[in-house]
DNA sequence: CCGCTCTTTCACATCCGGTTCACGGACGCG
DNA sequence: CGCGTCCGTGAACCGGATGTGAAAGAGCGG
């Protein structure tokens, strides 16, 4: 049985995550991710195409019910999108749902207009 | 059981509604919905084929009697259609029927001759 | 105890969505 | 016509949801 030491590698784009290793790679080069950082990504690589609620995600990541209140997940979305945005300029991945969630994948930025 | 969860989905057309997940492709790409215009999606496509009085849609989605003079449906048909519109050009979902309600089911738009 | 990083919390800014209002066109009726 | 009803459509209003920078707390290794 392979599966013994199953490599699981996710890619989406650019993007190439090894949930294993906890490792990211961004056109290549390795991204430095924290630990919670790391976990968020995953969890909404592994729903692609699919719209995560916050509630989930705080359960699957922090393993706990979301407090009211509470703003962590907002403020790893932010910091999650950030590296990614500086890693992988023009590409949008974290997707805000307003009152649904966030939904995980690869999009070009803004089709804006260039003077 | 490996269908714990049935993954319930609508198709109409070049359009996927996923019920569960409160997310709609249109052409394989999601769209963005809010909450009400969600529901009042899934509440058309669900009655598909027949008419839904203003009435009924209004209980259904907003859940409670619609008052005389509530313009709440109108103003989410329009903007729903417009989001369809833009995502699925030379089609309409939402048909008007004075008096009646609103009939869901995808048609081409007028085969009409374009001036 | 220090310095470092990661995480959480806080405060403020901004955006978004649900409702309502306002105007106008389409239609039926006397 | 003149009037009323129904519906399309754009915009204003406002509370809540989310974005974002910074401070405070929590570990951890030296």
């Amino acid at each position: 049985m392979e599966a013994a030491r199953e490599q699981e590698v996710l890619t989406a784009g650019e993007l190439e995550i090894r949930p294993t290793d906890g490792l990211v790679l961004a056109a290549g080069r390795a991204l430095t991710l924290s630990v919670r950082e790391f976990q968020l990504l995953v969890a909404l690589v592994r729903s692609d195409g699919g719209i995560v609620s916050r509630h989930d995600l705080y359960e699957r990541v922090w393993g706990g019910p979301l407090r009211v209140g509470d703003r962590s997940i907002d403020v790893y979305v932010h910091k999650v999108r950030v590296k990614l945005e500086t890693a992988l300029p023009g590409m949008r991945f974290i997707h805000t749902h307003v009152g649904f969630g966030y939904r995980f994948s690869p999009e070009k930025s803004h089709p804006l207009h260039i003077s």
